[in-house]
Order: C-alpha cells, then sequence, then structure tokens
DNA sequence: CCACTCGACTTGACCGGTACAGAAGACTCG
DNA sequence: CGAGTCTTCTGTACCGGTCAAGTCGAGTGG
C-alpha cells in the first residue's frame, strides 16, 4: 500500500498532477466540474490533501508561528500575565488560521526546536538578547516581534509603556501625601531583601522600565524611596522582603510594586504585621490582574491591555510576514502600548506623621 | 544574494552535497577534519543549518508534535488543570527536543491547522469524539493519544480513574455519616441548576466518569443524591446551582464536586447562606489545585497527578512515534493514573438529624 | 599476493508538492 | 475572418534536503 499523492489520483483521474493540485489549492484554475470528479477520487483513495510538509517546502511557508517564552515552560504558565498573553495570541493567530508553536528554550538535546523547527516568523516573550534561542532565531533571519522586552535596532517590538504607568503610580502616592514611600520590585534568582542605597540592576525590560517611571516621579518630588527586591519565584520571597521594608525604623507609608503577585504578598506581610490598607499603608501594583480585584482591599494598581498587546504583535508579525513574501520592506516599528491607573481602595491619604508602631 | 544551500558549501568546499549533509546530521560519516572545514565554510557563507521544511520532507518528520485543546484556546487557559497539562506537556516534550505546536480549533479560514500543520503526531486533550479537528487528525493517520476523553478503540489514551476518585470520596462522605448528599457537576453551556430525577447527561468524559463514580458507592449504600449542574463558565452558575441546591426544604449535609473550583463556589454559597463548612456542610472538590489549600477551610478534594499524566501522554506518544518509524506496530493501549482521596478541613461528620435553618 | 573489510565520499533517486510559462480550444469583436 | 483574450489544462523546473547503494583506495589476515 503506497502512499496517495497528487501523482496517484492524478493517474486515477487521467489529469496531470498539477491539475490535482490546482484543485486542492487554486479552484478558480480549473472546471468545477473536472475539479469535482478529482476530489471524488481523492476522497475515495483516503487522500486528505497535500501534505504539509511538502507545501512547506514548496511554498517556502508553514502555518504556523513559533513563540519563544523565558525559561522552562512550567515557570511562564504560572504567570497570568504570561498565560493571558499566550493565550491571546493564539487567539489572534487562529483567525489567520495560523498556528502557534512553543518552542522550548534551552539546548538540552542536540535537536534545538529555535534552530530546527520550521516556522514563518517568531514571537519573543521577555527574553534576554543575551539568549541563545533567539541568536539562532536571527541567524535564521525569521521575521520576529519581540514583546515586553529591550527593543534591538532592526527588529519590530511591542511594548508597554511601563515606565508612564509606573511614573502615574507614584505620583498618585505623592498626591496623596505620601513621603516615605517604598519600590518593591522584582530582582534576580538569588537575592531578595532591601538594597542599599538603591543600586539596583532590576532583571527584564518591564523591572527596568518601572523602575525608572517610579523613580522619575519621585525624584522629581525630591523624594528617595527605600527599594527591596525579590525574584519573581517563590511568592515566598516578596512576602519576606515587604516584611522586611515594613520593620525598619522608618517605614514607608505606601509601597509601589512590581505586580499585584507582589501586591498580594504585601498586603499579606501588612495583615500579619498588624497593619490596615489603606490606612497605615498605601499599597500599588502592576498589571490589573484577577487578583486585584479579588484581593482585599482591591488594589489600586496599572492596568496593562494584555489581549491588546497580543492582537498588536500578532498583527505586527502577520505584516512583517506579508512583506517578505511579498519582498517589500519589513517594518520594523516599535509600538508602545498605554497604560491606565486604576485606583481601588489600597491606596489612601498618607497617614499623619505621628507615632506609628508596627507588630 | 541567492540563498545558501548545502550546494552552495559544497560547491566552495569542493565536496558533494551528500557530504555536507553529513557534517551537519552525520558527523561519523565524514573525517573530522574535512567536517570542520565544512562547517567552517558554512559559518562564513552565514549558513545556519539545513532547512527545517526540506528536511522535513525529505526526513518523514518535522520536530513538533501538536495538541488539541477544546475551543477556544483562551477557554483552556483559564482552567488551571489544563494549563498545567499544558506546561508539563511542553516541559516533557523539550526533555526529547520536541517542539508543541497548539492547533487552533475550529476552521475560520480556509487554512485549517489540524489538517495543514505539518507535525509528527498529536495530543488531544479533552475533545468530544465529534470534533471536526479530530477527525482531520484522523484521516491524516497522524501517531494520536488521546488524554481525558472516551477512549476509541485503536487509539492510544491516558486517562485518570476519575470514577474511583469519585467512588472513594462519596464512601469518605458515607463513611462520616451523611445520607444526603447533593451532587454538582458540570453540565452543558446553557443549563445550570437541579436536575430532576437526576437524568443527567453530563458533558464530556471526566464528567460522565465522576458521576458514575460518585452514584457507584451512594447507590450501593441506598443513597439518591440530588444533582444539580453548572457549566464550566461562568463560574457565577456553579454558585448559583449551590445556592438552589442548599436552599432545597430537605438540603443536603453534603455536596460532591465536579472540581475544586466549583467547590470554591459552594463554600462561597454555604458562607452566604451562613452555613459552616464542615460543621454545618461538607463539601468536596477534585483535582487538588492549589485553589484547594488556599480555601477557607482547606478542601478535601481528590488528587490528580497532572504532571503524571502529561508525562504518560508524552511517553506513550514518542513511543507510537517510534514504533510507526520502526514500522513496527504501534501501541493502543490504554494507560489509567490511579487518583488519591485528600481528606482535608472541608469534610466532617454529618450534622445531627435535628432541625437547621440555613439564613 | 589476493580476497575482504573498512572508512570516506559520491551518485542518483526520491520526498510531495508549487510556480510559472506555455498550449489548445472557445469566444469576442471590429 | 483573423487577431486578441479567456478559460482550462499541461510540462518542466525547482524547493532543499536525506537515503540507500555504490566507488575507491588503504589496511589486513591468511
Amino acid at each position: 500500500m503506497t502512499r496517495v499523492t497528487l501523482q496517484t489520483i492524478a493517474d486515477r483521474v487521467g489529469v496531470s498532477r498539477m491539475t490535482v493540485s490546482n484543485a486542492f489549492s487554486r479552484p478558480d484554475q480549473l472546471s468545477d466540474e473536472l475539479r469535482a470528479r478529482v476530489l471524488a477520487t481523492a476522497e475515495e483513495l483516503g487522500y486528505v490533501g497535500p501534505d504539509p510538509a511538502a507545501r512547506a517546502l514548496a511554498r517556502g511557508s508553514t502555518g504556523a508561528v513559533g513563540i519563544l517564552l523565558t525559561d522552562s515552560l512550567t515557570e511562564a504558565f504560572g504567570d497570568w500575565v504570561a498565560t493571558t498573553f499566550l493565550a491571546s495570541v493564539a487567539d489572534s493567530l487562529a483567525m489567520s488560521g495560523l498556528a502557534l508553536t512553543l518552542l522550548t528554550p534551552g539546548a538540552n538535546h542536540d535537536v534545538v526546536p529555535s534552530r530546527d523547527v520550521a516556522m514563518d516568523g517568531v514571537l519573543v516573550y521577555v527574553c534576554g538578547p543575551e539568549s541563545t534561542d533567539v541568536a539562532w532565531l536571527r541567524r535564521r533571519r525569521l521575521p520576529m516581534v519581540g514583546i515586553d522586552q529591550t527593543p534591538v535596532e532592526g527588529t519590530a517590538h511591542i511594548n508597554v509603556d511601563d515606565r508612564a504607568g509606573a511614573r502615574d503610580s507614584a505620583q498618585h502616592l505623592l498626591d496623596l501625601g505620601h513621603r516615605r514611600i517604598a519600590i518593591l520590585t522584582i530582582g534576580f534568582d538569588d537575592e531578595h531583601g532591601i538594597v542599599a542605597d538603591g543600586a539596583v540592576e532590576p532583571s527584564g525590560f518591564a523591572g527596568d522600565q518601572r523602575l525608572r517611571g517610579w523613580l522619575d516621579a519621585l525624584d522629581k518630588a525630591g523624594v528617595t524611596p527605600t527599594v527591596a527586591i525579590a525574584p519573581f519565584r517563590p511568592a515566598e520571597a516578596a512576602y519576606q522582603a515587604a516584611r522586611q521594608l515594613l520593620a525598619t525604623a522608618e517605614p514607608p507609608t505606601a509601597i509601589l510594586c512590581f505586580s499585584d503577585v507582589y501586591a498580594s504578598q504585601v498586603l499579606r506581610a501588612a495583615k500579619d504585621m498588624g497593619l490596615q490598607v489603606p490606612r497605615d499603608l498605601s499599597v500599588v501594583g502592576f498589571d490589573d490582574s484577577p487578583l486585584a480585584v479579588q484581593l482585599e482591599p482591591r488594589l489600586t494598581t496599572v492596568r496593562q491591555d494584555i489581549q491588546g498587546k497580543a492582537q498588536a504583535a500578532v498583527h505586527l508579525l502577520t505584516t512583517v510576514l506579508k512583506a517578505r513574501h511579498a519582498g517589500a520592506d519589513e517594518p520594523t516599528q516599535h509600538e508602545v502600548l498605554p497604560v491606565e491607573l486604576v485606583v481601588r481602595e489600597s491606596t489612601g491619604p498618607a497617614p499623619k506623621p505621628g507615632r506609628r508602631k508596627a507588630g
């Protein structure tokens, strides 16, 4: 039982192989009557359709784009922002009939997806520029769109205005009269706690941008924040860092957090230390994840439109794809999506300067 | 600037194209010295490696397997069980150097990933047998492993022992003295509420199996449960169904839930109706998701090893892949993974038969 | 010294399609 | 009525590799 190919069908129907191909891929190239006959014969022979691999080679395009996520996928899947983004990307791609291939990072075996898997283009989500996977993708000259990472010349990017969002949230606290403000942001894997004299080297683009944004506003107001960092995982680290912040001699009256998840840990720490939010302490999150409204009190946070980000990324990538196919210039623009400060109940006026005891 | 292919390099080095191919794919087929020279020339010409699409055609295998998830991906990504499974699958595949392609279901456009994307095999997760995507995959005769769905003859499957888990949890309640037991399980999209005389047609295989399991134990004990159903989404529906259950003339003293998420809604409903868990009401979840231990009280639930499920599925699929490649018989086994009842604080002895007032 | 094995390359076919430039007949139109 | 134009189909040349079966000279054992 040899495989059924276009030729098998062509022989059977008595036409050229090309005509059979057209019957499947270019219906307008042959008469309806013949097409029907071809299709019927194909059906009869159990032919499903042109072989995707062969078609990919001949056409120069597979129907899939890749996505490269940070590190272990399990890691990424634990993050609401990342999964939401991923889901939105997949749904957006579906409209173009494209599938999404998850590129497993790291060359464990001798086969490296970023180098060895066929795809039309690739989305790169929060990967450092030093990633070897990104290096492979670049060498392959695959159409690429970076999301939430440091823009690189010659590549298209989608970012959110983290900096403005952070600036606005810091300004919000200043407007409420806060002057002793702390920052709890993301740091590298092994450390957590208060950073001496704010010599922070935040991990990742978003961390960097947010920090800059907060400082934009605070510096201007002459406020020097205490900065604490915690790794993304485990969540407990953020809790500990929060306790440390709140246990200082002059504890902050407000904390700006890298994310809603961090903020939720701050809330917990505050509760455990007998502090009332927002009476004793104001807390600001980031992302406006579902968590933000589930918490008690609901979080003041910075909303980013993740679905919009995904759609923008997909749109940009498909544009690049089309341009390349048409031989035209590929756009390498930078799109920065707006964010919005959402004020809820976790922030309030700065407490009166009077004594306060934590514990 | 014409594309660099094996031939380009071969000409440059002065060897046959095959030798260059071997330099990349079969290092043992040529001398180290020559290989080094070939690789150097390739590097110099900016050649990244054999073209994946061409290789896929020639070799008959792409380095990716597909996964088909129910409905909209956004839907699936909202579910802890599904995302955890997905992440574990991706990680397991990474070990074999395989990438994972998300098949976007539903033929929106004229291009249907399930039919048009090249892949070596496919995992099918909770898809009804009537899915057109599954039909395409079947017609393509792709190696396939079904997960959490009704086994079909001739296909390999991985399932968890939902039925036994359900049976155990029902028995647990019986052992605690409960006799007025209700079930809150998953139903089709548009309905929710109490099902008259238990004529339930649960949606999906897991729902069916769990229901059977509960009834296995209850029937044997002569207990006839009240059954309520709610669609998977929105979560609110489960809450409403729970309220309905608890508002009946003879309210149940225990509720068996389809999932931890459903159980969390029951908990909320109970709280809102002034019932104490487990004093007035026992609640059992399913899955042992992180939610189970976050809730207050922590849920008694049935643990399933999702990561193990993913690993088993990947292992089975790669076995099928290897078998097919070797021309051997492909296993079509059914693996059923064990589950485990985890007793926590949401279940307790049945309240004394005395009066009880809800509200 | 010769048949025999072995390593290192080469040869030619093949994987299953698609793109593109005809070719043959039917139709239109001045 | 002949030239131009469709429509419909065919032929040929790729796409960029891999596979299996050589070829050829060098080593090897009897």
